[in-house]
DNA sequence: TCACTTATTGCAAGTAGATTGCGATTAGCA
DNA sequence: TGCTAATCGCAATCTACTTGCAATAAGTGA
């Protein structure tokens, strides 16, 4: 675990323990936005003991310092988290078959906020954008 | 409620109910995309006799004809049903403070699916695209 | 018009994901 | 090493939604 995000989270006024850094491990090591549930899973086949009350808190505070980003995908009835630590706004594609999720590197709304904003008047703040469809291997 | 929507029903071999008309009807004379329960409170105020769980079984009905589309907004808990009938694709806006929804009758995706086609090697089945903000009350 | 078939309904119970209460544990610091 | 508040595990609770089942009623057609 890189030691800014240590350090961020000493910031914050809040402690690094054991399970939080096993959570922190899971997350930094996965390419693809995970689930509680599916972070607990793994936890167990590391042979981390933890509760999944804690896994759910822990995302709950690292989400509230900033260090990770919650989404929740159409489609998909639970909400998945990701690290924010180096990578930029971007979107997500997900497979109708097997769920396979991969990140879309790419954003082409710039130009459509300010649009959006003249017309509806809504302040906007952020935005979610997400496809789904069929994986290589799904298809 | 339009005929042709009753004809669909029925040419899907379901029935055309009391409940199944008062659901439709709200469905039909809101602007906005409704959740399950917000439905069900609008028929209370009409005194429209009907359990909660009927609310649901109904919208899940006409989804599975076609005739209502189910979305599921960012940071909001509770899917979403609003007609298909009469309306093109098109995405939403949503007020972080009160709630509020509002259609936007655009979508700049036609070409980025493509590009995304060729890039990841996925069948693009289709998106979600929504944002989120402070409407004009609220800013 | 009336009986028959089966879609639909209300009510109760059950799920799944997530949250909360609380007493026990432990990280960070003096 | 001892103190204090953050964190933990466990059980209970919550919310949105689904399912089982017996009663009801929409549509068909004799
Ligand atoms: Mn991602
Ligand atoms: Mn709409
Ligand atoms: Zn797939
Ligand atoms: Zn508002």
């Amino acid at each position: 675990m890189k030691t800014s995000v240590k350090d961020e989270i000493r910031a914050s006024g809040k402690r690094m323990t054991r399970t939080r850094q096993a959570v922190l491990g899971v997350l930094e090591s996965t390419k693809y936005p995970l689930s509680p549930l599916e972070l607990y899973a793994c936890l167990q086949k590391q042979n981390v003991a933890i509760d999944p009350v804690t896994v759910y808190r822990n995302l709950n505070a690292l989400k509230t310092i900033g260090l990770v980003r919650r989404i929740k995908l159409h489609h998909d009835d639970q909400f998945r988290y990701e690290m924010k630590e180096g990578r930029a706004h971007h979107h997500h594609i997900r497979c109708r078959i097997c769920g396979k999720i991969e990140d879309l590197l790419l954003c082409p709304l710039k130009k459509l906020t300010s649009m959006i904003e003249r017309e509806t008047r809504f302040l906007v703040g952020d935005h979610s954008l997400e496809f789904s469809g069929w994986c290589p291997k799904c298809q």
